[in-house]
Parts: structure tokens; C-alpha cells; sequence
RNA sequence: GCCCCGAUAGCUCAGCUGGAUAGAGCAAUUGACUUCUAAUCAAUAGGUCGCAGGUUCGAAUCCUGCUCGGGGUGCCA
């Protein structure tokens, strides 16, 4: 039991005499904003003044008189217009950290009813390679599957694969027309990889040089238009003048964006114009990109040869992806693909017309919703089902297998709507119990403040930055400590490298853009991985030189003692973990469990630098000690873990 | 056009379901290693929480308007 919901427990019986539904007044009791003030506040007497027309401090001290705080607070103070604020009794702390001591599971209880949660994160398409937009989804997602699993919830993971896909026309129509057999036959995903990039750009060859001369022409209009405005005169007038300012910034940053544009067109031209391969196959082959479609469409109406060829693929793109989740040491319960659901679009789209939902538009089968303009379009006029469909079938497949009461998709927010149509129409299907929640992320940004790219404007890829990381986290290792062995420094590098990335991700609220840096993600201060495994391992040292049994200190632990102020706030951090993971699932944050950790482990520096375990004065505080330091190192790797981060003992 | 999101220290970011004097890290300045790992700690400095109103005991947080930026916007995923 963490203290907070110790103490809201108490509060409650007291405020439910006063109040119908105290669950408001509850959550106003939060850990103090300054720790001169105690360890908790409660703010609930000045709304509640309002309502009972009293004077905030006299209900404040009504609820004193009577809210049972005995053995839990040690201190009780109305302050101020009417906060009460409350300090944890020393002895109810103690108790509760050799109770966290004892226990493997650090103390934590378990929620009393556990539901079954289904997360949908990663998600990749399988034969385009993985690249950075894919990691914020994949760690995000582990990172609170981990956490609703350790506190007892069920949480089944889904990677709901893109392998269905146009990807799949692109490379079989490469294979039909570009293969080269020996390549296959050695290295078949490498092969596969070049082919999909090889018909993509021919693809893009195509796009362009259709797009350029529209392009250049739209410039020229918008330049014309740049330079009636420059001319107009506003009279005098203020506000013409203002809106004409503003006019002509619009424009100006749209030239400047299609201009680079224009570049980006050329520079894919120019690529393939450059290479006598290239320019012949792309002359050979003016109608791919609807050539490309259409093996698509073959494959979804089921031809033989594509589906073929599909069922050769898709395993082995999966064993290639599956080498990027085992360095990133990820794993899913399930990952049930777009092509899974491809056999019940058909009755999705059915259903929702039997019972009255749809409406034809243009051709295409809609659902149409009250709060969007748009609506939701489940078959196109062409016939072809679309995302909104397989995400539908996805749903219920979700319900009736396994009967979720959450299903959690952890999407770039840029999908918001999508999802907000999504489980509109899912509710007006009939599932209206389930919690359908888009655990939404922002975008990684570059050093420039645009989207992570490559300096030639590509997406940056997963595994390369991977080895990056890890390479640049060697040299880190190797510089810190020159003794150790290769060996030695590879593992460090390894656990750091991967753990740095994770952090670095998981460490901002994942609801804003964030910017990337190899040098942040790996320093060696700052709140980052990097500190969190370096407190751990100073734990380790502590344990090693004092040569203590860790065991017996489990087994048999002896009383706690505050001597130092800081080591009473280590022990109330440390029983505060609970807390940290409530936190952590009322909105789907992980950052809020990193930034815990981070605190914890600036204590934890405080007290190594101020309370020796070894030299302590007498051998009830040594042992005092070393219970808090197992504890903490316990409560550093059991968080890491649930980030999904490793520790080591000596970095 | 319509919809959504953002703007907090020089930089990168927390905090946002209203709480007391707005926090951290980096960078800057200063101090601490014969010491359980200095991949550390202590200290100083740094702010009109985009602007203007409003709601109230109390606003970075809620509401309205504005400015700037990003994203989305019927047949892609």
C-alpha cells in the first residue's frame, strides 16, 4: 500500500459523511508542492467551504477532527487559506519499508480488479525497412504493457503489422521484372529490400516528372500573386495593411516550401536520369505505379501466383524484422497482421449496412458522424477495402477473442482523427463498453527542428541507428574505464547504447515532439539512462566492499533509521514507487516512471555523498543503510525493467 | 475554409483533472576526489509561463479573442 492511497483511503470515510460522491475531493490530496509543508496536502476544505458556505479553515479543521490519521500521520497542520497538510509518521514509513524489503514485488499491491488490456504499438510494415518513427510506438507501447502487467493487470500485446499492403504490389512486381537470382539466393531480404527501393523510385521518377512542370507552374502563379501584393497599396489603412503583411508571409513560406519541393522533384529525377540502368527501366516501365496496384489487387482478390509469392516473402521480412526487435529486446504476445482481418472486411462492411450505419457517397460505402465533416469511408468505390475497415474488423476480433475491457493504440498523433472516427463508429457498432483509447506521440525531430531526416532528406533507419548508438556508447565505455576487457566494454555499450535510445524516448511526455541527439540520449548526466544505471551500479560497489549478504538482509531485516534528513527522503521516494506506477496508467506516460527514477536517483547520489554505509557508526545504521541501498537499487532495476532498460553491476 | 495540437530560463524539456515562492538537466561561474564507482555532489546566476481579457479565495494550468508555429482534412496507411 503506497502512502497516498493509504491516506485518500482514511479521507474518505470522513469526506463521504460530509459530501455525496467525495472522489473529486479525493483526488485534491496530492503529495506537497514543498516538502517545508510535509509530505502530503490535502486542498479539498476550500472547494468544499464553497459548497457547505463555510469558512474553508473550519471545514478544514472539521475534517481534522474527524479523519483517522492515527500511526499513518505523524503531523497534521491547517495552513493558509485552509490546506491541510500532512507529514508520514515515521514508524508507519519504517514498517512499510521492511515490508517493501521482504516482498519481491518492492511492495506493490495489486490492483484489485484487474482488467484485460489489448495494446496495438510498433506496427511496421514488414518489407520497408524500420526507421525512427517506429521507435517512439514500440518502446512507448512495451513500456506500458510492462507496467499494467506488474500491477496486475492482463495486458496482451498486438503488433498489428502493415504486411497486406502496396509494399507487397511493389515487390512482387520488382521480383516479376528487376530480380537478381544469385542475390535472392544469397541473401533473399536484401534482395527483397533492394527491389522494393528500386520500384520505389522508379515510382517516385514517375510521380515527378509529372508533378515538376505542375509544380513550376503553380510557383510561377503564387510569385505573380507575391508580387500584385507587394504592389498593393492599403491606403493608409492599418488593418489592410496587417492583413497584407500577413498574406504576404503565407506566401512567402509557401514559395519557400514548394521551391524546396521543386528541389527534392529534380534531385529524384536527376538520380535516375544519372543511371543508364535506372533511365532504361524507367522508360521500359512508364505505368508502374499502377502496374504495382494492380498486383496488389491480384493478391487481394487471391491470384495464385501473387499469393505465392506472398506466403515466400512474408516470413522471411518477418525473421529480418524480428532481428531489430531482439536488439531492442522486445517481444509480443501476438502479431496478427492487416492480412489476418482480410477475409472479414467483407462481413464488416455487411454488418454495418445490415444494421443501418452506412450510406453510399460517391460511390463508396461511409459511415457518416455527427461531430466530422468527413465521414468515415469503410469500402471504396472501386471496391477495395481500407484501414478504417481492417481496424474495425480488428476490433471486433479483439472483443469476441478476448473479451478486452481497454484496447490501447499507441499511434502518431497525427492519426487522431482517424481514431476518433474509429472508435465513434466502433461504439455506434455496438462495442460501447471497451475503453478505446489512441495513446497518441509526437514526432522526432531533428537538430533543425523538422522531423528526424537524413542530410539527403531520407527517413532514418532503425538498424543504423542502432549501431550508431551502440558505437557511439562503446567509445563511451572504453574512454570511462580503459581497464576493462572489449568484452567487457561491448556489454556496457550494448546496455547503455539501447537503454540511452529507450530513455531518451521515453523520458519526454509522449505527447510532444522531441529532439533527437546522440549526445543527449547518451550523456553522462543529466536525466538519462546513462545516470539511472550508473546510481544502480554505485549500489553494487556498496554491496560488493561492504561485502553485505543480501540475502539475510532480506530475509531478516532490522529496523530503519533516519539519522540524515536524506535518508528519511530516500526511504519516503523509495516507498512512493506504487505511486509513481498509478501515476504512470492514468494517462499511458511513461515519463512519468522515468522522471520518478530520476528523483530517486538524485536522492540516492545525496545520500551516497552524505551517508557512508561502510564507515556508519555503529552497525544497526550500516544495516539500516544497506537495506536502503538494496531497496534502491531494487526499485531503480525493477523501473528500468518496466522501461524496458537493463542495468549492469559495475559500468 | 474547417478541425486538432503546441508556445514555460540562453538550449533541451518537466509541470497542465486550478493550489502556497514555477522546476530539472545542459551550457555559464564557484567549490569538493589519499574517501562505499567524480559516469558524482554542493553552491551561484538565469523567468512578464507567446500577447490581451475573463472566471475565483487562488491561474503556467480553465474560458474567450489575438499572434506565431506544427499537424490533419472522402476513396493512402
Amino acid at each position: 500500500m503506497n502512502p497516498l492511497s493509504e491516506i485518500r483511503a482514511r479521507f474518505s470515510t470522513t469526506l463521504s459523511g460530509m459530501v455525496e460522491d467525495p472522489a473529486n475531493l479525493l483526488s485534491m490530496i496530492r503529495p506537497a508542492g514543498d516538502s517545508k509543508f510535509g509530505d502530503y496536502q490535502a486542498n479539498c476544505a476550500m472547494p468544499l467551504g464553497k459548497q457547505l458556505s463555510k469558512s474553508p479553515r473550519e471545514i478544514a479543521s472539521e475534517i481534522c477532527e474527524s479523519v483517522q490519521l492515527d500511526g499513518l500521520c505523524q503531523k497534521i497542520e491547517i495552513a493558509g487559506p485552509g490546506f491541510i497538510n500532512l507529514t508520514i509518521d515515521d514508524d508507519w514509513l519504517k514498517n512499510g519499508l521492511t515490508a517493501a524489503l521482504v516482498n519481491e514485488r518492492l511492495g506493490v499491491t495489486q490492483v484489485s480488479e484487474p482488467k484485460t488490456f489489448v495494446i496495438d504499438y510498433s506496427s511496421p510494415n514488414v518489407a520497408k525497412p524500420m526507421h525512427v518513427g517506429h521507435v517512439r510506438s514500440t518502446f512507448i507501447g512495451d513500456a506500458i504493457s510492462k507496467v499494467l502487467r506488474f500491477v496486475g493487470h492482463t495486458a496482451i500485446s498486438d503488433n498489428h503489422l502493415g504486411d497486406w499492403g502496396t509494399q507487397f504490389g511493389m515487390i512482387i512486381y520488382g521480383y516479376k521484372h528487376f530480380l537478381e537470382e544469385g542475390a535472392y539466393q544469397q541473401e533473399p531480404v536484401a534482395e527483397l529490400g533492394r527491389l522494393y527501393k528500386y520500384v520505389r523510385k522508379l515510382m517516385d521518377y514517375h510521380a515527378a516528372v509529372k508533378r515538376l512542370p505542375e509544380l513550376e507552374a503553380a510557383q510561377e502563379e503564387l510569385k505573380s500573386k507575391q508580387a500584385d501584393l507587394e504592389s498593393t497599396d492599403s491606403e493608409g489603412d492599418k488593418k489592410a495593411e496587417k492583413q497584407l503583411k500577413k498574406q504576404l508571409r503565407q506566401l512567402r513560406s509557401k514559395i519557400e516550401d514548394q521551391a524546396q519541393a521543386v528541389v527534392e522533384l529534380k534531385a529524384k529525377i536527376s538520380e535516375v536520369d544519372g543511371d543508364a540502368g535506372l533511365a532504361r527501366d524507367a522508360s521500359a516501365h512508364p505505368n508502374i505505379t499502377l502496374n504495382a496496384q494492380l498486383e496488389t489487387a491480384a493478391l487481394h482478390e487471391g491470384d495464385a501466383t501473387n499469393q505465392g509469392l506472398w506466403e515466400k516473402f512474408l516470413p522471411l521480412c518477418r525473421e529480418d524484422m524480428q532481428k531489430i526487435y531482439d536488439r531492442l529486446d522486445i517481444e509480443f504476445d501476438y502479431e496478427l497482421g492487416e492480412s489476418f482481418y482480410h477475409n472479414e472486411l467483407a462481413n464488416v462492411v455487411s454488418d454495418l449496412t445490415d444494421k443501418g450505419y452506412t450510406k453510399e457517397s460517391d460511390g463508396a460505402i461511409c459511415v457518416f458522424l455527427d461531430n466530422h465533416n468527413a465521414p468515415m469511408i469503410i469500402q471504396k468505390r472501386d471496391g477495395a477495402y481500407l484501414y478504417s475497415t481492417t481496424d474495425l474488423a480488428t476490433i471486433k476480433y479483439r472483443m469476441e477473442k478476448w473479451n478486452a475491457d481497454a484496447c490501447l493504440y499507441v499511434v502518431d498523433h497525427r492519426q487522431s482523427e482517424h481514431f476518433e472516427k474509429l472508435f465513434d463508429v466502433a461504439r455506434l457498432w455496438g462495442f460501447g463498453e471497451v475503453e478505446l483509447a489512441h495513446v497518441a506521440f509526437g514526432t522526432v525531430m531533428g537538430p533543425d527542428g523538422k522531423p528526424y531526416k537524413t542530410r539527403s532528406g531520407d527517413t532514418v533507419g532503425l538498424s543504423g541507428l542502432l549501431d550508431e548508438a551502440e558505437s557511439r556508447a562503446l567509445e563511451i565505455a572504453t574512454n570511462q574505464n580503459p581497464e576493462l576487457t572489449e568484452d567487457r566494454h561491448r556489454e556496457i555499450a550494448n546496455v547503455i547504447g539501447i537503454g540511452g535510445l529507450k530513455y531518451a524516448d521515453l523520458s519526454h511526455n509522449r505527447g510532444s515532439d522531441y529532439e533527437f541527439s546522440y549526445e543527449k540520449m547518451l550523456a553522462l548526466r543529466g536525466n538519462t539512462a546513462t545516470y539511472l544505471q550508473y546510481s544502480y551500479a554505485r549500489v553494487q560497489g556498496i554491496l560488493r566492499r561492504t561485502e553485505a549478504d543480501v540475502e539475510s538482509i532480506r530475509t531478516n531485516p532490522g529496523e530503519f533509521i533516519f539519522e540524515n534528513a536524506v535518508e528519511r527522503q530516500l526511504g519516503l521516494k523509495l516507498i512512493r514507487f506504487g505511486e509513481a506506477l498509478d501515476e504512470v496508467l492514468v494517462e499511458y506516460k511513461p515519463n512519468v516512471l522515468c522522471n520518478y527514477l530520476f528523483e530517486l536517483s538524485q536522492l540516492f547520489a545525496q545520500f551516497f555523498d552524505k551517508c557512508s554505509v561502510k564507515d556508519a557508526n555503529s552497525e544497526d545504521l550500516k544495516k539500516s543503510r544497506l537495506q536502503l541501498c538494496d531497496l534502491t537499487a531494487r526499485t531503480i532495476r525493477g523501473g528500468l525493467e518496466l522501461l524496458g532498460i537493463g542495468v549492469l553491476d559495475k559500468m
